[in-house]
DNA sequence: AGGTAAACGAGACGGTACGTCTCGTCTTGCT
DNA sequence: AGCAAGACGAGACGTACCGTCTCGTTTACCT
C-alpha cells in the first residue's frame, strides 16, 4: 500500500498553524472549559469543517498542544554526565512544563478524559508520560553507569516507573493539585529524597 | 453573630442525599462528561431547580461527591502506634480512594476547573487535600514520637507538604495519570521510599 | 345555607389594596408579559400565598384590576338628556378606559385568553363589556324616548348590540389595534357615524 | 447595494411550511397559551435552533401565521364593480380570518404585545390591519367612481381609517371580544351601517 | 385568659419553557 | 478535493415563574 497521490485542494499548513496556536490561547486563557472547537475555529479564522478535518475532538486538540508544548521542553535541555545534574534538569524540566498555561490546562483535563477511554490513555502514555519516563530515564542511567555496586543494586530493585512516578508525581502534586509554585530548593529537596529512594531500594 | 432562625419550608434531606447518590453513579458510569446537571435532577427524581438551590454548577457536585468518598476513606482508618503502619495505612487509604471509579472521574475533573477558579483551589485544598495531608502527617507525628534524634532532626527538615507531595502525588501519577494498579509491593516500595526521603533529610 | 362566620384571623384589606396597587402598576409599566404572580408579591411586600389565597391566576388579578377600572370610570359621568350629549360622553368614557396604560394591557390579554376560556368569557361579558352597553343603551334609550317615529322605527330594527359593537369596536380598533389616539373631532365623526347607522336602520 | 449572494447552507423550506403549520396547529388548539417554541418545534419535528433561527419570539410566529392566513383570504375575493358588494365582501372576508381558531388565538394577543412594543406595532400595522385596509380603500374607492356628487363630497371628509375602524373594530369586537358569531344578517346591517356613515359624512 | 382557626411571611418543591450555547454533521458554491 | 459559510438535529445550560407544599408566626374570634 502506497501512500496515494494526493488530489483536490492540498491541506493548508497555515490553518493547521493557526488552529494550533488557536487552541494554545484559548487553553492558556480560560482552561479546559474555554476550549471548544467553534471558539477555536473562530479565532483561528478557519471554518469548523477545517478543524474536524484535522481532530477528531476538542481532546485531540489538547493532545497536539501538550504533545507540542513538551517537544519544546526537551530540546531545551543540556548535556551532562553527572547523574545529580541529570536528576534536577529532569524535574526541572517536567517543573517549566507544568508552568504553562496551556498545559495546565490540557494535561489534567486530557488524564481525566483518558480514564474512560482506552485509546486516549495509551496516546497519552506514549506522547505526554513517555516524555517524563525518558527524562527520568537518563539520569537513573547516568546513576547506573558511573556508581559502584550500590547503584547497580539499585538498579536491580528499583523499577523505573517507581521513579518516575515520584518525581513525575510529586511534581504534579505540587503545581497542578496544590498549586504551588516550586523553587530551586524544592527541586533540591526532590531530587535528594528521590536518590535517597533509589538508594533505599539497593539497600 | 448567630445563625438566623430558618425561615420558610426547610430543605428536604431526602433530595440532598438522592443528589449526592446520583452525583455518585453518573460520575462512576460515565466520568465527568456524564454529569449533568440534568441528569442528576433526572436521576435522583428531582427538579433542577432543586440541585441548583444546593449547588452552583456541576463542578460543587463534584466536590461535594469527593468530599463524601474521602470521609468515608477516613473512618475506616484502624489506630496503630506503629509508624511504619501508620504509613502504610495512609497510602492504602489514598490508594483506595483513588479506586473509586466516582472519585477518579471527579478528582482531576475538580482539579483541572481549580486550575482557573482561586476560591475552588481553595475550596479543593481545604477538603481534598488536607484528607491526604492529615493522614500524611499522622505518619509523621509518630516518626517523630518515637524516633530517636535523626528522626527528630529530620523534622526540622522536611516540610510536611513535601511528603505530602511525595506520596500522594506518587499515587495519582501512578493510578490516575498512568492508570495503573497499586499492589500491595507498590504500597511498601513507596512508604521504603518515603522513609527514606526523611531519613535523608534528616541527615 | 347562610354564609358560615368568619373565623380565624380576617383577610388584610391592606394586602387586597397592595396587590391590585402592584397589579396596575405591573399592567401599566410592562403590559401583560410584565405580570407574573412571582412580581406581583414581591412589588406588594406579599407572600406568593397571599395572592393566590386571592385569584386564581394572573388573568383573575387582570380581570379585577380592569372591573375597578372601569368602576371609576362609570362614576366620572355626568347626567344629561340630551341624547347626542349622551353618545359623546358614552364614547368618551370608553376612550378613557382605553387610555389607562393598565386597562390597555389587562383588557386585550383578558379577551385573548378568554377565547378559549367560557367561564371566562361570561365574567367579561359581564363585567367589562356590560360597562360599555350600559353606556350605550343610555344613548340609545334617550333617542328612543326624545324621538319621533323615525327614531321609534329605528330601536325596532336596529339591536342594542350592533351600536355597542359599532361604537365600542370602532375605538378598539382606533386605540388598541392600531394604537392611535383618539381627539374630540374623532368623538364626533363616531357619534355622527353611529347616529346615522340608528337612523338608516330605520328608515 | 445588492444583496448579498448566499454563503453556506441555504435554509430548508421544508422546515419553514413545518414550522407555519405547527404553529397554526398549536394556535387552533390551544390557542396563545399552547404556543411555546418548544411545542412548535416538537410538532415540526425540527430543532429549536431551526425555530430561533426564523422567528426572535413566539410573536414572531404569531404575526408570520396570521399574515399567511390573511394572504389566503385576500385570494378569495370574487372581483366585483359593485360597491354594495365590494363592501359586503370585505366584512366577510374579515369575518371568515376572525372566524379561524388559529387567527382568533393569535389576532389579540400580538395585538397585545404590539402595546409595549413599537417595532411590532409597526409590523402589525404593516402587515395584519394594512390587510383589512385595502379591502375597506376597494368598497370607498368604488364608491367613489360610481357615486355622484354626494360620494365625491363623502370621500372628502370622512376619512379612510375612520371606515376601517368602524367596519374592522365591529367585526372585532362582535366576533373576538365578545364571541358571538357573525351571520350574513349581521353582515347586512354592518354594511348598511357602514354606508350610511359614508353618506352622513358626505352631507 | 386560653384555645382554635385561619391568614400571613418565607421559601423549598416538582415542573415547564425560556433563549443561548456548543456539539458534530450536512449542504452549497467558490477556489 | 479543500475550504468558508452557515443551516441542521440534538441536547445541556442556567434562569424565571408556575402553582403547591410546608414551616413558624401573627391575629382575630369564641368560649
Amino acid at each position: 500500500m502506497t501512500t496515494s497521490p494526493p488530489r483536490g485542494r492540498p491541506r493548508s499548513s497555515a490553518a493547521d498553524a493557526a488552529i494550533l496556536d488557536a487552541t494554545r490561547d484559548l487553553l492558556a486563557s480560560g482552561g479546559w472549559n474555554a476550549l471548544t472547537v467553534e471558539g477555536v475555529a473562530a479565532r483561528a479564522g478557519v471554518a469548523k469543517t477545517t478543524v474536524y478535518r484535522r481532530f477528531a475532538s476538542r481532546t485531540d486538540l489538547a493532545v497536539a498542544v501538550l504533545d507540542d508544548l513538551l517537544d519544546a521542553t526537551r530540546a531545551a535541555l543540556d548535556a551532562t554526565t553527572d547523574p545529580n545534574v541529570a536528576v534536577r534538569d529532569a524535574i526541572r524540566a517536567c517543573a517549566e512544563a507544568y508552568r504553562s498555561p496551556a498545559a495546565r490546562g490540557a494535561y489534567l483535563a486530557v488524564i481525566a478524559a483518558a480514564d474512560h477511554d482506552p485509546a486516549l490513555r495509551e496516546a497519552v502514555d506514549a506522547r505526554v508520560v513517555d516524555q517524563a519516563r525518558r527524562l527520568v530515564m537518563r539520569g537513573l542511567g547516568l546513576l547506573l553507569e558511573q556508581g559502584g555496586t550500590t547503584a547497580v543494586g539499585a538498579a536491580a530493585v528499583i523499577e523505573t516507573d517507581l521513579l518516575l512516578d515520584l518525581v513525575a508525581g510529586t511534581l504534579v502534586h505540587r503545581m497542578l493539585v496544590r498549586g504551588q509554585e516550586v523553587d530551586d530548593e524544592f527541586i533540591d529537596q526532590l531530587a535528594a529524597a528521590a536518590l535517597a529512594a533509589v538508594r533505599a531500594a539497593g539497600a
